[in-house]
DNA sequence: CCGTATTTGTCCGTATGTATG
DNA sequence: ACATACATACGGACAAATACG
């Protein structure tokens, strides 16, 4: 539902206000992977004219979240599996930078803050709150990269989970990954902790890596579409 | 100069075009950074309305090339230095990352490729054809990027070079530095034509980091603007 | 193969907000 | 502090292209 405007006036800038809404909607499936994207009926839809849709729509296309086909509209794009572990890559790649930075760089108090983050997680898992756990988790990789100290590699790591996050609704976590994953957490924690940088890169990588096998193989299990 | 556009029907899907004739003039410096874009001049200048110039501005938004303020309009980019030094360091790590796979990867014919894009070099740098070193030095990356197999990881390269591309028109390398840079080169070709991935990713990371330090001393003689 | 309907692409008039005198 | 100028944001209408029957 959205809460849909009721300000008459005063309401400007309404284009990145819709791209915010249409992402989450697509993340949430309500636009499902393929799907076209009427800019007539989302017009309707969100209570405005074509204009700001049609702008909300090209900021979409910059954040990889829709391709856009001349005369034709845009579609929600589908992520196929090779270009999934083409992202989780680069995005194990630019974590492991983000990481060994973050061994250099991270004061005490950064320290005590991603161990908080951690014993968080563990609550999580332990009374199984999934849906906690994975917003702890976002948390915790971003605040790893802020540690980088390179704002570039925020802005890029960011459009990596935005599009990986087209797939993994579909293909979520199960539970027992989560107490493997949270194992890995505080290695890595425990490598920035002690400044050990190479480790932290290492294990870093290897974290998302893992990641993304464990998605590959709930993929190949399922046999489902490319 | 830009050829003008002189047709005046059937002429569909501007925004695109539009958006890479705007690239191209911020690059040529017509557009110096820090400038404000008047949607109504561009149209005008453009030959069009101001809908599809509205696109095209979305779409260097998208690009990085320009930044966007309320009610203000867009502005060209200014890359402070440090934000030059952080897309350098991204755009380092994922050159290794390119190179370690294209050793893994590249086949014969790859390799003679390679090997022809270096002589070439070699001959624009006897002759002080500084363009053409440029031209074939992008090719030479860009190959290199391929030869990883990761599309993404093209895509996100060429994002980085684009954004470099402001500050490269300004900082420009000097003769002296292209000798070096070509013997890098080699090495990095050789590293690859042996499969050695190490040594590769090694080379292609301190390649683009001494070209970084090159460009940063450079700035620092010149105690320009921030 | 052609006509029709639907959708995107384009254009321009109007409103709103910011900066300048 | 007020009025004016100016630029973008929005809305709606027209034109072109594609898909379908």
């Amino acid at each position: 539902m959205t809460e849909a405007k009721s300000l008459r006036s005063a309401e400007q800038h309404l284009a990145p206000r819709i791209a915010d809404d249409l992402r989450r909607l697509i993340y949430n499936g309500e636009f499902a992977p393929g799907e076209r994207l009427n800019e007539a009926a989302l017009a309707l839809r969100m209570g405005t004219s074509r204009g700001p849709i049609r702008e909300a729509v090209r900021l979409l296309v910059g954040w990889g979240l829709v391709t856009p086909v001349p005369n034709r509209g845009v579609f929600v794009r589908t992520l196929s599996v090779r270009q999934m572990l083409e992202v989780y890559e680069l995005r194990a790649l630019v974590f492991g930078f983000a990481a060994e930075r973050a061994a250099e760089r991270a004061s005490d108090a950064d320290k005590r803050e991603l161990e908080s983050m951690l014993l968080g997680m563990d609550a999580a898992n332990d009374e199984n709150d999934s849906t906690r756990y994975y917003e702890l988790n976002l948390a915790f990789h971003r605040r790893i990269l802020e540690l980088s100290g390179n704002e570039r590699a925020i802005q890029t790591y960011d459009e990596y989970v935005k599009e990986l996050h087209l797939f993994r609704r579909r293909y979520f976590n199960g539970p027992g990954n989560m107490q493997r994953s949270n194992d890995q957490h505080r290695a890595l924690f425990e490598a920035i902790a002690r400044g050990a940088k190479a480790r932290a890169k290492a294990v870093a990588e290897r974290h998302v890596l893992e990641g993304r096998e464990r998605l590959l193989s709930t993929w190949n299990a399922d046999v489902g579409k490319p």
